[in-house]
DNA sequence: ACTTGACCTTGCCCCTGGGGCAGGCCGCAC
DNA sequence: GTGCGGCCTGCCCCAGGGGCAAGGTCAAGT
């Protein structure tokens, strides 16, 4: 039972020299004994099963910070680390996944339908709206709640385009990432403070006067993969109309039809990039 | 249709300042025109489209060469690029899982099963071998059939566990790694020569005396988890013993039962560490 | 004509997780 | 003693940038 040289201790542990005197240094895995003359490490056989989760939780791609924390929790907090950390990857994978799945549709030109980028001004008003952090799952849910609540027989709506709900999208939004995002919608300015005293849990606050672009999308074309080419359509165009640094703010969404009952092909919402007015 | 400075190319392509300069030094996405006298990098509109498709990429992990090689190909070559790599991601981040889940099972203790280890020695002898590049799957059809063409009827064997055809792992064998292995089927030194003249397909060589350290499995513990749960047995084993200097070589596995029709619980393999003789 | 402020440039050091090498000890066998 | 192999520290290197400093540019406002 004597103690390992640090090659002895690299070729068991299947790790090598280098990283363990890394380790050492780091205070992650730091040897039975170190010769105070010569330096000489020297490691416990009994070591070998931290060397090993250690070298295992690498190979997971586990940065060295967060073995530290797991290695010095007790096996079944541990366990429950590497589940927690391994449900990241997981979720990361599967986005990089979709990522691939679009890049390759876009070369092989499956679907090279370009979108028309129009202009408009919308005027200032005021807005009910909720701020929340949402996947891409709870957004449509938490939006038709909130346009049930706020429906037309219930509050009033200003008329065209801009008494439509909209979306601001602060942050990304996909499966495992949860913007944050704001409902907004549009009340009449002369009863706004009436209508926003019946909402407690919705805020009240002015959307100021602005130009924007925007992509008029069907239904069919609102998925992630259509959004994403809706707003790369706006930023193409404003780039080739010399309007990059007039493209500001969070990109919003605008929905004026029914998602529930329109076809396919109905165009229902807009995919908007607010500009700086004039 | 004006050239874009390089922040707003960076907003609109959704890289950084930074990245794009030095995609410009890797000659990855090159400005359409760099001032001379300013050093002021000005980007086409156009451009916008590869730098996207380097974003892409980037998200998915790959790098920058070989988003290069990808980018140069025209974008049906560029998508098969992007496939291909994506199945290596894939086949990566499958084997990781499976080591996830190995960890975990190690840390809640689920099997702790203590192997025994044995030591022996191995007298030399003479083999028939094939080495080949193989896949855990591919690696069982492979032996099967090699020792069906070798079977008793057909080639005489030694006695005893020393006459049982083995496994040289040379390199890591997995669902995406390939080792190289060698099957090998002992054959009395006598009639080797003769035997082999029949296989001009196999190797006829001498396999060295040595001393050996094992741990006996049976046919359920032979999975991949438990072939590595082994082989950590085998070298904390020979660290326990001041024996790591003496575990030299690649490890084996030793078949000494009909794996199809054995039981579960049976007997049917050695995984072996050599060991210096003496 | 100036100033101001935003934007751009290069250059440097920082990060992670090591690999590789140089120069210098250590320890063991002969 | 004299190799030889193993071990030590220290240094530079990699990708793929982030961040900051010192300084040049550009356009708009005064």
């Amino acid at each position: 039972m004597e103690l390992l040289t640090i090659g002895a201790f690299a070729k068991a542990s299947r790790l090598s020299p280098k990283a363990l005197r890394l380790y050492d240094e780091l205070g992650l895995l730091v040897p039975a004994r170190t010769d105070p003359l010569s330096g000489y490490r020297m490691y416990h056989p009994a070591q070998l099963e931290r060397a090993r989760l250690v070298a295992g939780l690498r190979r997971l791609g586990m940065p060295l910070a967060r073995i530290r924390a797991v290695c010095d929790l007790e096996p079944a907090a541990a366990a429950e680390g590497i589940t927690a950390y391994w449900a990241q990857a997981e979720a990361d994978h599967s986005a990089r996944r979709a990522l691939a799945a679009f890049l390759v549709e876009q070369l092989t030109g499956k679907d090279d339908h370009m979108f028309d980028v129009e202009i408009r001004d919308t005027p200032g008003r005021m807005v009910l709206s909720a701020r929340r952090h949402l996947t891409i799952d709870e957004l449509s849910a938490f939006g038709a709640e909130l346009m049930l609540r706020l429906g037309d027989g219930t509050v009033p709506h200003l008329p065209g385009i801009e008494g439509a709900p909209f979306l601001i999208f602060y942050g990304e939004v996909g499966a495992d990432s949860d913007g944050p995002v704001e409902w907004c919608r549009p009340v009449p300015a002369d009863e706004a403070e009436r209508i926003a005293g019946r909402f407690p849990d919705l805020e009240l606050r002015s959307d100021p006067p602005h130009r924007e672009a925007y992509v008029r999308m069907t239904k069919d074309q609102l998925d992630a993969a259509g959004s994403v080419r809706a707003l790369q359509a706006l930023a193409t165009w404003a780039a080739e109309h010399d309007l990059m640094a007039e493209l500001v703010g969070p990109p919003r969404q605008v929905f004026f039809a029914d998602m529930r009952t329109a076809a396919g092909d109905t165009l229902v919402s807009d995919i908007v990039g607010p500009l700086l007015p004039e």
